[in-house]
DNA sequence: GGGCTGACTGACG
DNA sequence: ACGTCAGCCAGCC
C-alpha cells in the first residue's frame, strides 16, 4: 500500500490542481503522468465526476480543444483559457499548443 | 462480482 | 483533408 492510498481518480485530482495559469494538459499527458497513458478517457470520466473546484478548463485534448461535453460548452471553456492568456485559431483550437501546454516534470 | 459507459487517442478509408 | 471505427482502462450501476 503506497499509492493505493489514492485512486487514479485522486491523482488526476492533484495534477489537475498543479496546472498554474495560462498553462494547459492534454487528457493523455495527464493520463500518462498517473501511470496509464492508454487512460485518458477515465481522466476524462474523473474530471466530469472530481472536483468542480479544480481547474478542469485548462485540461484539453490533444487537438487543443473539446471534443464534447464540457460544462456549458466548449465555447465557454475557450473564452475561459484566453481569458488566461491562451490564444485560440480560428479553427477552435489552441494557435500554439506546445507553447501552453504544461510540463511538471520540467519544473 | 460482472458488464456498460465515456470531457480520449490513434489508425484507417 | 475529413469522417468513421476500434482499443484502451478506471469508475459507476
Amino acid at each position: 500500500m503506497s499509492e493505493d492510498m489514492a485512486g487514479f481518480r485522486d491523482r488526476v485530482s492533484v495534477i489537475v490542481s498543479q496546472i498554474p495559469h495560462g498553462r494547459v494538459m492534454t487528457y493523455g499527458q495527464i493520463a500518462a503522468l498517473c501511470g496509464n497513458a492508454r487512460a485518458a478517457r477515465v481522466v476524462g470520466g474523473i474530471a466530469h465526476f472530481g472536483d468542480p473546484n479544480l481547474p478542469w478548463q485548462r485540461v484539453v485534448n490533444r487537438k487543443g480543444g473539446m471534443a464534447r461535453g464540457y460544462y456549458g460548452g466548449r465555447k465557454t471553456q475557450q473564452r475561459e483559457l484566453e481569458s488566461e492568456g491562451i490564444v485560440f485559431d480560428a479553427e477552435g483550437h489552441i494557435a500554439d499548443l506546445q507553447n501552453v501546454l504544461w510540463h511538471p516534470e520540467l519544473s
